[in-house]
DNA sequence: TGTTGTGAAGTATTTCACAGCC
DNA sequence: GGCTGTGAAATACTTCACAACA
């Protein structure tokens, strides 16, 4: 439930008031969505909130943390050591949110053997090694098209359990093991289709 | 209509066969769907097919590109020139889509001046300027949050007509200037969400 | 014959509204 | 009194199934 999540982040703002509570109204007013949307997310996982109240803010923010999976560690593999994948270690959520990144991969000799904040560029062909001995449970794919489909199979096979991709291609996995897309030039599209679709309303 | 991206991507595949033709049943295998959602997407927008043929690839492709609103080039201008930002330029496709980006912006002081593919970076309090200019029409925001916000305001003032967000936050726009969030760190929660569902249900 | 375009049926999601509890 | 949790109503989305037609 993708929603969940960004009632995860709307908490970061009552970080300050640590006994305080939320409401449903003030937390759909922070999420683009309404009350009764909140209240049923919530209500599908559990009872969270006290009548009359509202939700503990602290209770909450673990209740999430436990419903998305990340009240632990992830072990994540960047497949890929592009831009778009280092990229990810700038972005202080990325640690803050619990995912380690345990190895860095990629086919650029030039790359291979030099250092990345605290890990040394490994070639693709370690990647069985590489997800057995560090425990890597999710690896995060910036590569060409081309390469993707290769890797993804060997990754599944390693043992691996959930894959974000980058690439542009429809990654054929067993059903298992959750795929999650990122395509940048899709969203582009989505926002020229909603001016031009509005454009042709008026 | 985020699906409607993907049958135009699919249709890359058909780029040889010139005259060929596609049936909503090989869209749907290669788009994750079924046959009746691609005609039923379709056929909201017009009557493109023949019956007892299919789809014409290339009439198919213009009119995709049409409702999409990519059957003419884009303005872009992106604030923030970290990694993230940039990465848009390697990926193919951007430019490939019609995408094109007109400037670059940043606040920080070694960056301002210095050239960046066959652009120089100006100073964000160059916006308003630059959007009247160059008459950009998109911005890309891959910048802090705390600056987001401030920055949207001031380019949706100045004319622009559709935001693409990396920032962590929630920009109030007026409802008129859509805004695609793209938010990496959620999409590795939708993956340990996934993965810990499945385990609690094993 | 083969495949589209589309009303009708079937599901899923969202909103309403209110009983139940703090 | 205020706000949650939740069935029931309303809405949106998907699938079915078939007439229309190249």
């Amino acid at each position: 439930m993708r929603r969940l999540s960004h009632y995860l982040r709307s908490l970061e703002g009552f970080e300050e008031q640590d006994g305080g509570t939320v409401s449903s109204e003030e937390l759909a007013a922070r999420g683009q969505t309404t009350a009764a949307q909140v209240r049923k997310d919530l209500s599908h996982f559990g009872s969270f909130g006290k009548r009359g109240l509202g939700y503990r803010v602290d209770e909450l923010r673990s209740s999430l943390r436990q419903i998305l999976g990340i009240d632990r560690p992830w072990r994540v593999a960047l497949v890929g050591a592009g831009r778009v994948g280092l990229a990810l270690f700038e972005y202080p959520a990325f640690r803050s949110r619990g995912y380690q990144c345990v190895a860095i991969l990629d086919s650029d000799p030039d790359k291979i053997g030099t250092v990345c904040g605290d890990l040394t560029i490994r070639a693709p062909a370690d990647l069985e090694d590489v997800i057995g001995e560090l425990d890597v449970e999710l690896i995060i794919l910036a590569l060409p098209a081309s390469a993707a489909q290769g890797v993804a199979g060997r990754a599944v096979e390693a043992g691996i359990k959930g894959i974000l991709n980058f690439a542009p291609v429809r990654l054929n996995v067993p059903p298992r093991v959750p795929v999650e897309d990122v395509n940048l030039v899709m969203e582009l599209e989505a926002l020229s289709f909603a001016i031009t679709q509005a454009e042709r309303d008026a």
